[in-house]
DNA sequence: TCATCATATTACTATATGATAATATGATTT
DNA sequence: AAATCATATTATCATATAGTAATATGATGA
């Protein structure tokens, strides 16, 4: 039975295509830097380029992506332009990865602990 | 006040980098049509292969970051070798950007909308 | 032993993209 | 008008990696 390949043709190459390009955005440290500054309000870019320590070019860069993806807000206030945060959800999804790795490293170091239990024979 | 900078030297580079690791794998369709494919269940490399329609050597790599990152668990059966999903959390994420993909589909189309109220005015 | 099957690895190419320097734009101040 | 500041854009370079062909490995069956 070959539903496997049917489940897989359900699921539109554009819907797989989106929700890749959604985890491609944050894929990058230097884009994840920029929204953890954004998570305690809105900052305008010399005030993102201080609190992340990128070069402005590059800033720029990620958050004219962050906007096109939806993912934060322009706002143009007198000379200089204010982010913010577009999509809160997007912290719950860090939570849930941070949650995730947490527990990866634990069980991780549970084992290096099993391993240790053979340490100091050759003492 | 420079808390901004103080707030990201909290988050460690190396916490960052493992979230920015684990978005990365999730970043790529073919990636993710893998995990899609094993949601329903473990399933050895031919399977995969028949169901995703991927070449061989290409998702045998996929495979090796995958269980290298404790995503998937990589269990030999005779012959072949069978995959199954480690974290199933996986899923939980994607649903979220999923529902935060369709909502933005859905404010973008009532912005359509909006612009129609104007259309047929020159018919 | 030889052929075949299942999986993994290696080498290579093409492409994407992160970082940065240089430049542009446009507003404000001197 | 000239200088300065805030942001955006462009061009360029270096690096990472997805895909693939070829090959390796190792088990099973003829």
């Amino acid at each position: 039975m070959d539903c496997g390949i049917n489940q897989i043709a359900q699921i539109s190459p554009t819907v797989l295509n989106r929700i890749a390009e959604y985890f491609k955005v944050l894929s990058e440290v230097s884009r994840l830097q920029i929204l953890c500054c954004l998570k305690s309000g809105s900052k305008n870019v010399t005030e993102i380029i201080d609190a992340t320590g990128l070069g402005q070019a590059n800033v720029s860069k990620h958050l004219k992506l962050l906007t096109q993806l939806g993912m934060v807000n322009r706002q143009p206030q007198g000379v200089s332009v204010y982010y913010e945060i577009a999509d809160p959800s997007i912290f719950k999804i860090c939570d849930i990865v941070c949650d995730r790795i947490a527990t990866a490293l634990e069980s991780q170091n549970q084992e290096i602990e099993a391993f240790s239990i053979f340490r100091g024979f050759s003492d």
